[in-house]
DNA sequence: GTCGGAGTTACTAAT
DNA sequence: ATTAGTCCACTCCGAC
């Protein structure tokens, strides 16, 4: 049925449409001597288990989008991954196996898009959000009663499937929206009111960051392990190519305020700054041994940033101190292994860190000298997404998962595990936490089998 | 010291 | 109800 009139928004996107689809024509062309190797297609589709919007999966054959970088650093053919997979896995000549296109560039979201669904509107409803007014809560004494924490089952999906690497509150009081990516390279979109789940493939690898702008909230940053950054823009309908690295990306960060530049966590230990207006990377320092796993602002002075390294420490640096290349941290805390993460405090005045060394690190006072540790069993193994203790909505409580399916409250005044979150509804760990900042006491678990999660308060 | 293999872990889908 | 498959984390340990 066509409409009598096109409204401008409908026009636009019949535009968007017309020219993302010259895109794909183009770029399948590019992708002719990749088209050669077949790869079998991961199982992407998500069952929105609770969600009451059940939506059939796409008929029609999806494209999937494979990782160059590990045939081009392994300086493999691309035929021969294909032909090694056939050999390790034979399979039966009935089941027929998808061409695969290698995308350069920008990928259009109706490309990416695995949802069986329309999602004209929830495309609209992002743009709506361009702008919020409205300040984040939290330190306005609004203060969280642990024990009015609850988990409805209405506030349970299934968004993806697989481990979740990475959940995300939208930073708007305008809709109740999660974005959380998983270890194959989708993002799901929950609507938590209109009960929805839209999902997409952006990427062919784990998702190690999702970034939502609260200044310009149609524009969503992701990045990958397989180097990847990629911008969704909503008004363009595109997963843009914004960066792409020869090394693994493992985390993604933003200083608050900042509308230009993000950093990455490159490679073994290096932590980038790249500037999307001049469209560069404009700074790069080698700050670790090993991996970064997190990098966070420091709200109070955006140029102070927290690192956490699979070398076993966290640091603080001074991103103005910036002689050179070589940067000298502020501050190292030690742990016995590996730190898996290193948050600020919402006031900024505290530093969280979590290892696999099963402690948690809590510093504070004028520069973090004063030291508490407490125990917490954090061996998550290999099939879970590791733990990270994640501040509340001030500098009173942290949250962090457990293997019993729980959610550990620490205390950062009392420096212990005061409480513990349980229910019945819980039906797997939660490794990966945010907070709803515009939403004191609204809480998402992700587990390592695509569900999320949402404690409430009352 | 560096490289590679083994062992660890929870969850889902298929039987 | 039981089991096979997962397999981009990390650590330990042995060989060189």
């Amino acid at each position: 049925m066509k409409p009598q009139k096109l409204t401008d928004y409908e026009l636009q996107r019949l535009q968007n449409i017309r020219r993302n689809d010259e895109m794909m024509a183009a770029l399948k062309l590019h992708s002719k001597a990749t088209q050669l190797s077949n790869f079998k297609r991961q199982r992407v589709e998500a069952k929105s288990t609770r969600v009451k919007s059940e939506k059939k999966p796409k008929t029609e054959t999806p494209i999937v989008i494979r990782v160059r970088r590990s045939l081009r650093t392994r300086g493999i053919p691309p035929d021969c991954e294909g032909l090694d997979r056939d050999s390790v896995a034979p399979t039966t000549p009935s089941k027929e196996k998808p061409l695969s296109v290698v995308s350069l560039g920008p990928l259009s979201m109706a490309t990416a898009r695995e949802s069986a669904h329309s999602d004209s509107s929830f495309i609209e409803s992002l743009m709506g959000m361009a702008q919020d007014v409205s300040v984040p809560k939290g330190n306005a004494g609004d203060s969280l009663e642990l024990e009015s924490l609850s988990l409805d089952s209405d506030n349970i999906a299934r968004v993806v499937s697989g481990r979740i690497t990475n959940v995300r509150f939208f930073p708007t009081s305008s809709v109740k929206m999660i974005a959380a990516g998983n270890k194959f390279g989708n993002i799901g979109f929950w609507n938590m009111g209109e009960n929805e789940v839209h999902l997409y493939r952006p990427h062919n690898a784990p998702i190690s960051g999702i970034l939502i702008q609260p200044h310009c909230i149609s524009k969503i940053y992701t990045s990958c392990y397989d180097g990847v950054l990629r911008l969704m823009d909503a008004e363009k309908e595109i997963f843009d190519l914004v960066f792409e690295s020869d090394e693994t990306i493992y985390a993604l960060s933003q200083p608050p305020n900042e509308t230009n530049c993000v950093y990455l966590a490159e490679g073994s230990g290096g932590l980038t700054m790249w500037d999307n207006r001049a469209g560069k990377r404009s700074s790069h320092w080698d700050l670790h041994d090993w991996r970064i796993n997190t990098i966070d602002f420091n709200c109070q002075n955006p140029h102070i940033v927290a690192t956490s390294s699979s070398d076993a420490t966290a640091c603080t640096w001074d991103l103005r101190c910036t002689n050179r290349n070589d940067l000298k941290a502020l501050r190292t805390f030690t742990h016995k292994r590996s730190v898996q993460s290193a948050y600020f405090s919402p006031s900024g005045g505290s530093l969280a860190t979590t290892s696999l060394d099963n402690t948690i690190g809590i510093y504070s006072g004028v520069n973090l000298e004063d030291t508490a540790v407490i125990s917490h069993f954090n061996q998550t193994g290999r099939w879970l997404s590791t733990f990270r203790a994640k501040w509340g909505w001030d500098d009173k409580y942290l949250f962090i998962g457990n293997m019993n399916r729980g959610v550990d409250v620490v205390s950062a005044v009392q420096r212990k595990i005061v409480m513990t979150l349980e229910s019945p509804h819980m039906s797997a760990i939660p490794c990966r936490f945010d907070i709803n900042s515009y939403e004191v006491g609204m809480l998402v678990g992700a587990t390592s089998g695509g569900q999320l999660y949402v404690w409430t308060s009352r």
